[in-house]
RNA sequence: UCCUGCUUAGCUCAGUUGGUUAGAGCAUCUGACUGUUAAUCAGAGGGUCGCUGGUUCAAGUCCAGCAGCAGGAGCCA
């Protein structure tokens, strides 16, 4: 169905010419239907007009991406987007957001009147009908010439603030709400829609079911970050108990709550009944973190399976990044190669070290031909200790020893300079991580991975969770974990208990390594951070 | 939260040792031109130099505080 707001006039006038049946008219607002008459336009004022897909389309188009795939051969189609420039009176590149290549309409020399041409502006929006015939420029296949310009929306020229010409990332971030107009922006957004479908792709083809677990959690327990609360008690003359604290009692949902930090517990019950799941949505988290890697805001995915160990979950971790860069390069190639191109003048304004070795597209392949390096911790402790960098003291934070956490600085010399590709770091002391996770054998480590990419850090945690009742409550007692508000958690290890694994994937931190975008706000639409929660 | 840096026209930036009326490119507006490719050419308009206070005969320039932004660190995905 496809819904459009006309004019009382212009539905008249549709009605009279019989061009298109109206089934309906649609009551503004909800969009439930209040009438339906069909050709009467006298019930449809200041109403949506809702028509059938069947009959032919007030708005039929021709998309730009589609339209630039055809043969110029003097077809007539309707194209719609908006101006990105306007040359010499004559030569408009339109835009319609579903690729950052424009077609040229050519506008006939003295076939429209002064006025008209001068609200052909940047960003106006228009609707042209014409024929597309090879084009006598150098500059592109072909042209659409154009018998017919309507203007739909326009766009004051003064106070537009987006130039044909190149804007620095944070002057776009201020008008955020715009930049989905430029070609970097068009095109990080369009892979991050590749690989939000390919992730789905990559989950329900292998069977695990989709699990949407709660944004608002009462649980407080999982230590995974400070959390946003959420309540509905005044703020002033806030409800109180007899010992002065807060009376969350008389909250809205009669006990603390908070948004979530983490899927995963929530996921662990299912995949104690599903088998597979994942989980693929928003997370929050209150760090007052100021770091082009971090969000207040941000989508996790998050899979878990029973029946699995930390080698189960390695392998599926590593398959999973690979689908999903192949499904963009794929399906986004001449986006990658504009991000890459973007990226490679952004670099020539580095100094040599800081410049990445390979371009973006070379990287990208890099990670879908060679395995990840897998590591124990311990054996990075001891690269660490014996590398150069080290014995010349040129880490901020010395290696000292076993059982310290490594600093960012450590990963990205393992990643970055001693490796020089992504690596799985495994086995972790047992103090540095969560409750959850599997003890081994040895009393000192657990059963934790992590994923680090070069240039972003930590994209994957991850582990093989503790499936041993007692193991798991003597864990929780250790670090001070009410096992009262876990009830339910612990309820997976005393009924049918199974050794199961997952792990959690910052999608902003993925689509930053496929785009190679080095701020985590340009990768997110409306980014939220410390401070900043505008549009 | 800590450290460092930045803040001058709509945007990107110059602005000397403190010294006359604060400049450029792009954008905008007006006009010209017309097969252009971020079109080109000519002209015009556009500034409380982030804010507050201080030093000085004199502050865009020096000092202090505050705010915003960016980069790095911590926390993490």
């Amino acid at each position: 169905m496809f819904y459009q707001p006309l004019s009382a006039a212009s539905i008249r006038r549709f009605c009279q010419n019989q061009k298109f049946l109206v089934q309906h008219a649609v009551c503004k607002g909800d969009g439930s239907i209040k009438q339906s008459h069909p050709g009467n336009a006298a019930f449809a004022d200041e109403s949506y007009l809702c028509c059938s897909q069947k009959i032919k389309m007030f708005n039929k188009r021709t998309r730009i991406k589609e339209l630039l795939a055809q043969e110029p051969a003097g077809q007539e189609v309707t194209v719609m987007g908006w101006v990105r420039t306007f040359r010499n009176n004559q030569f408009i590149a339109l835009n319609d957001g579903s690729t950052n290549n424009n077609i040229q309409v050519v506008v006939t020399l003295g076939s429209q009147d002064d006025d008209f041409l001068k609200r052909i502006t940047t960003s106006a929006s228009l609707k042209v009908t014409g024929t597309v015939v090879p084009s006598l420029g150098k500059g592109q296949r072909m042209d659409l010439n154009a018998t017919r310009i309507e203007i739909l929306g326009d766009s004051d020229a003064e106070i537009y603030p987006l130039q044909p010409k190149k804007h620095s990332l944070e002057f776009l971030r201020e008008i955020a709400h715009l930049r989905f107009r430029t070609n970097t922006f068009g095109s990080v957004f369009r892979v991050r829609h590749a690989l939000a479908f390919a992730i789905h792709k990559f989950f329900n083809d292998k069977g695990f079911v989709y699990m949407h677990t709660p944004i608002i959690t009462a649980s407080d327990a999982e230590g995974a970050g400070e959390m946003f609360k959420v309540t509905t008690l005044p703020f002033d003359d806030t409800p109180r108990n007899e010992e002065g604290a807060v009376n969350f009692a008389e909250d809205f949902f009669g006990k603390a709550t908070n948004l979530t930090v983490s899927g995963q517990l929530e996921g662990e019950l299912g995949a104690t009944a599903f088998g597979d799941i994942y989980t693929f949505g928003p997370t929050f988290r209150a760090e007052n973190s100021n770091t082009t890697r971090h969000l207040a805001e941000f989508w996790m995915i998050e899979p878990e399976m029973a029946f699995s160990d930390l080698e189960d979950n390695m392998n599926l971790a590593e398959e999973f990044i690979r689908y999903i860069i192949r499904y963009a390069m794929d399906n986004n190639r001449e986006d990658l190669e504009f991000l890459a191109q973007r990226l490679a003048e952004e670099e020539k304004q580095l100094p040599q070290e800081k410049r990445g070795e390979l371009g973006l597209i070379e990287k990208l392949e890099f990670v879908l031909n060679n395995d990840f390096e897998r590591i124990t911790y311990t054996e990075a402790i001891d690269i660490l200790r014996e590398s150069n960098y080290n014995k010349k003291k040129k880490f901020q934070y010395p290696i000292t020893g076993w059982g310290m956490d490594l600093q960012s600085e450590h990963e990205r010399y393992l990643v970055e300079k001693h490796f020089k590709k992504p690596v799985i770091l495994s086995n972790y002391p047992k103090e540095i991580k969560a409750f959850y996770m599997r003890q081994n054998e040895d009393g000192k480590t657990v059963a934790a991975m992590d994923i680090l990419a070069p240039g972003i850090g930590e994209i994957v945690g991850g582990s093989q969770r503790e499936e041993r009742f007692e193991k798991l409550l003597s864990r929780m007692k250790d670090m001070h974990i009410p096992e009262e508000e876990l009830w339910w958690y612990l309820d997976t290890r005393r009924f049918g208990t199974v050794p199961h694994a997952g792990f959690g994937l910052g999608f902003e931190r993925m689509v930053q390594f496929v785009t190679g975008m080095t701020n985590i706000r340009d990768v997110i639409a409306f980014p939220r951070t410390p401070g900043s929660a505008e549009f």
